[in-house]
DNA sequence: CCGTTGAATGCAACCGGTTACTTAATAGAA
DNA sequence: TTCTATTAAGTAACCGGTTGCATTCAACGG
């Protein structure tokens, strides 16, 4: 009594090492990736720090590609749950994930285990959609600009690009699918070199990766004089700030990020503090209807 | 020696609070923010992330507002240093700080303490300069898009716009402070409300507290038929990716940021690991010119 | 005044490592 | 063979909390 009075009064700190070590508890969820760049990144990231700290949780962001240290922390006590998204964890470490019965959510892949939960888009139904949208609009030779080659959104972005085209009878023509890999920069060289291998005959629409290959690709058309949406109507992914103040605004499908963020966090706590088994979601996005498409005339 | 080989066959893997706990240290490094959110930040926390990693040191983010949290953290043995930036942390706090003797680095005021670091970018010197590089294009009239109103970079800003203009005979007058709040509809509502003030004598410089400011202004004048740059021109802060493939492309000034994370930590560990004396760094930015600032007919 | 009760305090063990020290085992030299 | 030098293995204490149990103390009713 006196004790812990005398303790506020010299503003004492309890060493929580000590207290985890004890416990068997740490209060803090890591998550592991590979990067942290990107609006898709800080979005997610303050969701989940914000939504841990509510739930009395800190957060460990480990970056790192070594291997020998990704698996210190993870099975080092270090943190009760896990986050993982497009880090350096090997199927072994998957495995071992389980083994260990370590909580953990996947944001890259569907879940595997009993104690692992996935929180993932539905890339592939959106793009399907997107793809449909464009037939919609007239559009019959669509690019799809792809990103990274291993990339599971990308990926999935082009099976339901693929599939729409099918299901309205356009064959699939692989040389209209060009390597934007999510950049501005690339995504403009392929496109210009697309135009000038294609100068009479370009296409009328564009699915692209995300928004700011998007923006690379209209960058392209417009240096050629062709005109957005009247011409080549554009669709991108992700819906960044910019794409909302971007001329022309640009049509784009927004996905829930910060309830990404939020469900990942509560579902972790609850495998983690309840004992809850591993739930696998999928959360569909939206698609935002702005300047970069049009009926075609 | 057995004992390692039976242990690396059963993949075992230490307890690190043990560890730490005999130690007295963590290898963990604690970021205090209050947001993440933004291109400078996610750009701040990749360079801090992988530096730290390179140095052996993990990263622990700590977004909480909760200031007992806070306290538990910071002194609960938990990190071996801290990374300050525009945290929830007081005065008070500060000076536990150096009570404790805690490494600190500060990245949104100056170093107080002799284990505290301070890693600051020049805003006056920048603002300073893009002002007078305005003024050298023949403009005179020059708003300046202020930030947050307690940020320091945006104070700083201004205070370097302000004896930009006087150095070179211009009053400073204070209707040409607009608060656009680092905002894109804020700084584009200001904007549109000013030129209705001012139909006839709009102003022919802007100098935006970032480039999402500068492209929210941007919008507004272009919606009245102001023309950019001739008419008006605008120079931005922060050169984020999108200030390039903007039309037109935005002038702006580019701060160090992957440098400022790669001395931080830095700085940190050798307070840290080789008990150095704290140090105040103050980094030049680089203004880069585009398409946004010509000069005046 | 004594016995019971409740609160407060003191004490020891434990969490899982590290470290220093002791003891055992092996190898090499006389 | 025997003694010493070197290495390996075993032991106990410690880091700073938590937890359960034993002890002390004060208060109160009988």
């Amino acid at each position: 009594m006196k004790v812990i009075a005398a303790a506020k009064e010299l503003n004492y700190v309890p060493n929580l090492l000590g207290k985890q070590l004890k416990s068997g508890q740490t209060n803090m969820l890591g998550f592991f990736t590979n990067s942290v760049s990107g609006p898709y990144f800080y979005t997610l990231i303050e969701s989940i720090a914000r939504t841990a700290d509510s739930l009395g949780y800190g957060l460990n962001v480990f970056v790192t590609k070594r291997h020998d240290t990704i698996q210190n922390y993870l099975f080092g006590n270090v943190v009760d749950g896990v986050i993982v998204f497009e880090s350096r964890i090997t199927e072994n470490d998957a495995k071992m994930i389980e083994h260990h019965r370590i909580p953990a959510v996947f944001l890259d892949r569907p879940k595997t285990g009993d104690k692992i939960s996935s929180i993932t888009f539905n890339s592939y139904k959106e793009a399907f959609d997107a793809t449909a949208y464009l037939i919609s609009l007239g559009r019959r030779k669509i690019v799809y600009l792809a990103g990274y080659p291993d990339n599971f959104d990308s990926n999935e972005r082009q099976r339901g690009y693929e599939d729409a085209l099918q299901k309205y009878g356009i064959p699939v023509n692989r040389s209209l699918i060009l390597p934007g890999l999510f950049e501005e920069p690339t995504s403009y060289s392929e496109m210009r070199r697309f135009i000038n291998l294609h100068p009479e005959d370009v296409v009328d629409g564009i699915l692209a990766g995300n928004d700011i290959s998007a923006i690379g690709a209209m960058r392209a058309l417009k240096e050629n004089g062709i005109n957005v949406p009247q011409d080549v109507s554009v669709i991108g992914f992700d819906d960044v700030e910019i794409a909302r103040y971007f001329q022309p605004s640009l049509t784009t499908t927004r996905n829930p990020i910060g309830r990404q963020g939020v469900i990942t966090v509560k579902q972790l706590v609850s495998m983690i503090a309840e004992d809850a088994k591993g739930q696998m979601v999928v959360l569909d996005g939206q698609m935002i209807v702005r300047d970069s498409t049009a009926i075609k005339q």
